[in-house]
DNA sequence: GCAATATAGTTCCATATGGAACAATAAAGG
DNA sequence: CCTTTATTGTTCCATATGGAACTATATTGC
């Protein structure tokens, strides 16, 4: 019906003079957009209330400001996220006996599950995404972008 | 000052479940969203006004809804785009004569320009950040890259 | 100790963006 | 032809999110 049919953005792949960046965005709209979007349509969660869960489920006892720090997310994105999950009883705040302004931040174990139960269905979809790899090819694929992940304090800003 | 002072980010890429799906969230944190925010505030143009942009360097007179298929925006976000790209002078849009509902769309001089800078300055980026790898693994990872993003419509949707 | 400064967290506001309903036009079916 | 259906693009609305101002508390300098 239409002469450009054919067209996607796949096409542009090849022509761009941005290769690395494309395919990284490719990725992220394709895939990680959608999947993001699902999650706060079946959970209500929102996408800095997932940060704060991943933060939180690694370490205890956070205070807002580190995960700001952490995740270099602006302050009052984080500030809604952690009263919200408060409100979902995902995770709990109480006040700093030694400088009351910080609150002591802490995962529950509702919380925990949500985050494993979500994990776990990220992980299902990324080795999806990932199975026209062999093995070595995706150890292959983590190894590169690592290495350009952590040099982050050279290539970031300007 | 802070007992997890070290904490980063960074630090949950070795323990994550989906060390793809991570790492490239971790450059679209850093990387592309950094970028684009820069080119709203220094531009004034909007992500869907690049998509937009970057199509039309790509192919001559599209309609609205090709760009809806090539990027899977949604229409409204397309319309917007395209009518403030229209006032910026950057594209034209000319009602097609023989389905009066669709409008051809056609990159100027200027958005052309416009997006040449933008696409060098992106690619000026791109090339700092991936300084620590290799021709060969810069290579390797745009193939591997290459990989999955072509086999979409493999993963897509659930 | 007190004034000046820094910091944690919140609120206010502006805006980007997606979903759904809608208007205008075209295509299909009888 | 005329009705029904599909399609294009827009508008309306709800919401996510970042910047900046603000409040409350803590720290620093004198």
């Amino acid at each position: 019906m239409n002469y450009i049919e054919g067209m996607k953005l796949i096409d542009i792949l090849d022509a761009t003079d941005i290769p690395v960046a494309y395919r990284i965005s490719f990725l992220t709209n394709f895939w990680r957009e959608p999947l993001l979007r699902r999650m706060e349509r079946d959970t209500g969660l929102i996408r800095p209330e997932l940060t704060v869960l991943i933060c939180l489920s690694f370490r205890d006892n956070l205070y807002a400001r580190d995960i700001c720090e952490i995740t270099e997310q602006p302050s009052n994105t984080v500030s809604r996220a952690v009263t919200s999950l408060v409100g979902k009883a995902c995770i709990t705040r109480t006040r700093d006996t030694v400088d009351t302004r910080r609150q002591v931040l802490n995962i529950t174990e509702a919380g925990r599950a949500i985050h494993d139960d979500l994990m776990d269905g990220f992980s299902r979809s990324e080795a999806r995404m990932l199975q026209s790899l062999t093995a070595d090819e995706r150890e292959t694929l983590i190894l590169l972008l690592d290495k350009v992940a952590r040099d982050v304090n050279r290539w970031r800003g300007e």
